[in-house]
DNA sequence: ATTATTTTTGACCGATTGGACAAACGTTAG
DNA sequence: CTAACGTTTGTCCAATCGGTCAAAAATAAT
């Protein structure tokens, strides 16, 4: 018994909704949900609002299409966190991969940014679900490795929300980075220096060596 | 010369502008500037839209209204960092102040948040004036902290950065939080784990003592 | 080539949007 | 009391919104 309908797609079908879900992805993360129009998808896409629409039932349908499956890409930094690797490497890489995510992926990061920021009314399910499911899993590894004396003993979900937090800051926030880092230090190496200070903090802290 | 006209204001007008800006913070924190509408926050504020179109001339004179306002008292943690204060104390009660806005006006966060998130289109300049201002002077203390060794040598703008993401965090992200802290967690005392947790990371980072 | 099917489009719809406006209403100073 | 001024409202408008639909055009199957 299948859950959903096999859908039998044609080559045009495929191709086109792929267009659809890359524009739509363009403009949901720059007006979220609401600020978002038809019409500009379909600009966007490169075709009119009603042939759009014979791929997409309605806007809705784009944004819950798009946000299944963004999660899987954008949970899947936490996913690879190994539990038998070295818990110090495994943070640090967390980190970096998770800041790359922001690097390479702002779009993604936005439009999530944009969902949750009102009330997440259409992923809530999701967060509550595979999200929290992950982080549980990803928590208690980490109890783990507080135990074992391998890490200092913090609340692992607070961890996380502040390699979240630190990281998709790079991504949301990015004109307001850009801006008061100043043309000079604003371009392309900014992530470069993000990425040497939030090892630091994370690993090390700001109290003074020696 | 005055610079703006003087604007005599009954007392009504005074009082009727307040209720006003009080609703649109609710409205605009809540489905952000293209989301809301003028007619929900006449409705917010008790009153008919011909009649807050009398006091507000448009949609938008709202908005850069309330944003006037709130970036002093956004900023204001950070005005406090007292350069000739104890280092640490003072890193360590910014971070508190920071946690306590996010706590007690997450309105406020999240509608600066929803501006940023689509690209400033309204504030573009106050943050290259007067937040870029701030920061750099606050910056330049830090600085002086770290060549005094009162501090760990890192970047002060990546710092400020990391101080502002993880404790606007549990403002904007609120929903979030509370979904992956479960029912039990997720209450009132989040904050106070939150403010545990940070003070912790700031200062000691992860790496395991002794 | 002819049919059947998929894709695209222009025209259109009702609902909602931000805002205008004049008339009505309330308040207050003389 | 009344004239002047401040406040409120109902009505209206053009623009835009998400979405429909029938028909044309393109493509695929026979």
């Amino acid at each position: 018994m299948e859950t959903a309908a096999p859908k039998r797609r044609t080559r045009i079908q495929i191709e086109k909704r792929e267009a659809i879900l890359e524009a739509a992805l363009d403009v949901f993360s720059q007006h979220g949900f609401r600020g978002a129009t038809i019409d500009q998808i379909a600009e966007a896409a490169g075709m009119s609002k009603p042939n759009l629409l014979y791929y997409f039932r309605s806007k809705e349908e784009m944004h819950v299409t798009l946000m299944q499956r963004l999660l899987d890409t954008w949970l899947a930094p936490l996913r690879e966190l190994d539990d038998e690797g070295d818990p110090i490497s495994e943070l640090r890489g967390y980190i970096r991969r998770k800041l790359e995510m922001a690097r390479d992926f702002p779009r993604e990061s936005r439009l999530f940014a944009n969902e949750i920021l009102q009330g997440a009314p259409r992923i809530m399910p999701m967060i509550e679900g595979e999200l929290k499911t992950l982080v549980d899993e990803k928590a208690r590894v980490m109890k783990r490795w507080m135990r074992d004396g391998k890490i200092a003993t913090v609340d692992p979900y607070h961890l996380i929300f502040a390699i979240w937090a630190t990281t998709q800051h790079y991504a949301d926030f990015d004109v307001q980075v850009r801006a008061v880092l100043g043309p000079d230090r604003g371009g392309d190496g900014r992530f470069d220096d993000a990425a040497r200070f939030l090892e630091n903090l994370f690993l090390e802290g700001l109290r003074p060596p020696r």
